[in-house]
DNA sequence: AATCCGTATGCTTGCCAAGGAATATGAATC
DNA sequence: GATTCATATTCCTTGGCAAGCATACGGATT
């Protein structure tokens, strides 16, 4: 059963955190470090555990890796997080990270355009 | 996050298979045990579990209990149960239940017709 | 009151996940 | 090549849950 791999990653505060901030496009882990306000040992794991179980990939430029939600998720998977993003809606903890990332956007543009060559030589966004 | 809590509920799949049961109607312990084929003990904890986190209701009837959906559930609850069963309706282990289920309906008509009164002296669908 | 039936609870064991501290890795810079 | 930075992994402790056995409970039947 698949459905219970997801459920798996659904049942963490700090992963549903993760998911519901990827959900506005691929982020960067310090990105992740900033918006969430957690420590990067916690972030780092929790990323592992998702990517171990496919809800999650990931893909490094030098020292930065960015992640972001599976390009073709299963069925099951995209219902999931459609319904995770209807309830994220009206949650307060959920918006107060979207309105973290937006502040921080411009730091991390380079991730949103794709173009590893101009991440800057130190993280800015922390 | 109440959110977590349902997650925490789905992540079995002994609850999945109960709640898959429920959403086709009120359903009394023994039913369970026909249905899903498991011990009377893992059905009940596991039942026990849902109803402390609120996830199902229950009502005595006799030696008989009851079990069903909340009447009414949250915005949350209300979408993942659905989101359950957009994804279970392609699912092998699902169906079978399902399919058991309807065997066993005529021993329960009772339960579907809310007439406690009309309950066997004993369990006819074991 | 003794018994039977359907259901629930204690108790134990084993496993897995979360969190934190320290350390390791891999890539870039000096 | 040594250091710096971003990220991952290891080790440890703690807590919670699944499963099974035995037993308790509540209601009905005799």
């Amino acid at each position: 059963m698949d459905l219970i791999k997801i459920y798996e990653c659904l049942c963490d505060r700090t992963r549903l955190r993760l998911l519901n901030v990827l959900a506005q496009g691929p982020v960067c882990v310090c990105h992740f470090q900033a918006v969430l306000g957690e420590p990067q040992v916690k972030i780092s794991k929790h990323l592992g555990y998702l990517r171990e179980r496919s809800l999650v990939e990931c893909e490094r430029h030098g020292n930065w890796v960015v992640y972001a939600l599976p390009t073709k998720p299963s069925r099951e998977l995209k219902a999931n997080l459609a319904c995770l993003q209807d309830c994220a809606r009206e949650n307060a903890v959920f918006k107060r990270d979207l309105a973290r990332l937006k502040k921080i956007e411009p730091a991390c543009a380079w991730v949103r355009a794709g173009e590893p060559e101009k991440a800057p030589g130190q993280c800015r966004c922390r």
